[in-house]
DNA sequence: CTCGTATGGATAGTATAGCTTGCCACTATA
DNA sequence: TATAGTGGCAAGCTATACTATCCATACGAG
């Protein structure tokens, strides 16, 4: 397969190819001659990995560039699969007050513990939650707290099904990649539905 | 208040202020002289609402103004809050073959029977799950729509909560900023606390 | 063999977003 | 009355994600 087809395979336009070469996102193809390149299946089905981390998850090519660099990485193991997840993804943070940060971590543990959780308090993870809580509160909707348990709960519940399918994956490299992209579509998925779920529940309640 | 205090309880800098005004994302303080005015706490909170939609919800100017004019139009009915959150906020979409379309609607119905949802079928929000589930599919991970029900029974459990709490608001203009802060923070906080029950799930699964 | 198109590789250019700087006349404050 | 702050406007800046242009070479139909 030469650049043409892998451009048509995969509907990305040949500059935008070179591009992603040259930004590592794409690794070369085989060189045949000192300008043509063979690519194989491999190559586009990277391309399309890029594609829908950029498009669909919103990371920015740098982003991508770390996930991919973690999923080729045959050192990353199944638990750190994590840590990259807290790394390389889009986690907005707020600069907080000691005071907010205080309270926001009192909400968060009074949650975890409700749900036999036991986060390490320092992670980034933790520092997104605490900036989401804080801004609830600054923006003077603190009200929408109530529902953090059960927001808590309903994160459990994909999780359990996210952390076993990804389990039930076996042990090969395809694992990491199926992790990644199951926390970034993954996202993407879950917010589109609760975009669904809240015409359906305001039907339900207003329009009855 | 004046511009600097303004700043300072914002933690804004004074140009970024300046720059939002000129965008319309924030309103223009009283003018007590050609070139003094003066700000009020409405002034703090918006801004800080701007922000928020910023940073955490990771909307651009130009959708936090959309979204900010809805807020201010008192024509913005209950029920066009989700057509607002469907509107202005970022939904990613993926091009995507006939093929892939009707594979991913048929999912979607059978998703959405299942919860008793009735979704219209040419909504941005279906557009936008179709979109991802192709997405899955192109990258070679179908098996994580396994979990689609689930993630629709995740989605439904938060929404009713949701809306249910932005009915209990009352019916003052709180309520439609109510519907986006919960929407668009709402999604940031799932989303973050979905990575924190990974790493609990996971820790359950393989350390334990 | 040949001629038009495609290719790899490199450099440079573009468009947009989100600020940031500079300037000005004017005003509050000490 | 000196100093710092202000509203308003225009221009500039930085980063991101592409696009476009070149060039020497290679492939492929006739």
């Amino acid at each position: 397969m030469r650049m043409a087809e892998l451009s048509r395979e995969s509907g990305v336009a040949v500059p935008t190819i070179k591009y992603y070469q040259r930004e590592g996102l794409l690794p070369p193809g085989e060189l045949t001659s000192p300008n043509q390149a063979r690519y194989t299946a491999t190559h586009v089905r990277r391309l399309r990995l890029v594609r829908a981390l950029l498009e669909i998850g919103g990371l920015s090519v740098a982003g991508v560039r770390e996930v991919l660099a973690a999923i080729d990485d045959p050192t990353t193991s199944t638990h750190d699969i994590l840590g990259l997840a807290q790394h390389g993804l889009p986690m907005a943070k707020l600069e907080v007050s000691d005071d907010d940060r205080a309270w926001a971590m009192e909400r968060i543990e009074t949650a975890a513990a409700e749900r036999g959780w036991q986060p390490h308090p320092e992670s980034p993870v933790i520092e997104a939650i605490v900036g989401v809580l804080c801004a609830f509160r600054q923006v003077g909707h603190e009200w929408a707290l109530d529902a953090l348990d059960l927001y808590a709960e309903a994160a459990d519940l994909v999780a359990d099904a996210d952390v076993t399918a990804v389990a039930r994956l076996g042990r090969t490299e395809a694992i990491v990649e199926g992790a990644v992209v199951g926390t970034v579509l993954g996202d993407a998925l879950l917010a589109a539905l609760r975009r669904l779920a809240h015409a359906e529940a305001s039907r339900k309640l207003f329009q009855a």
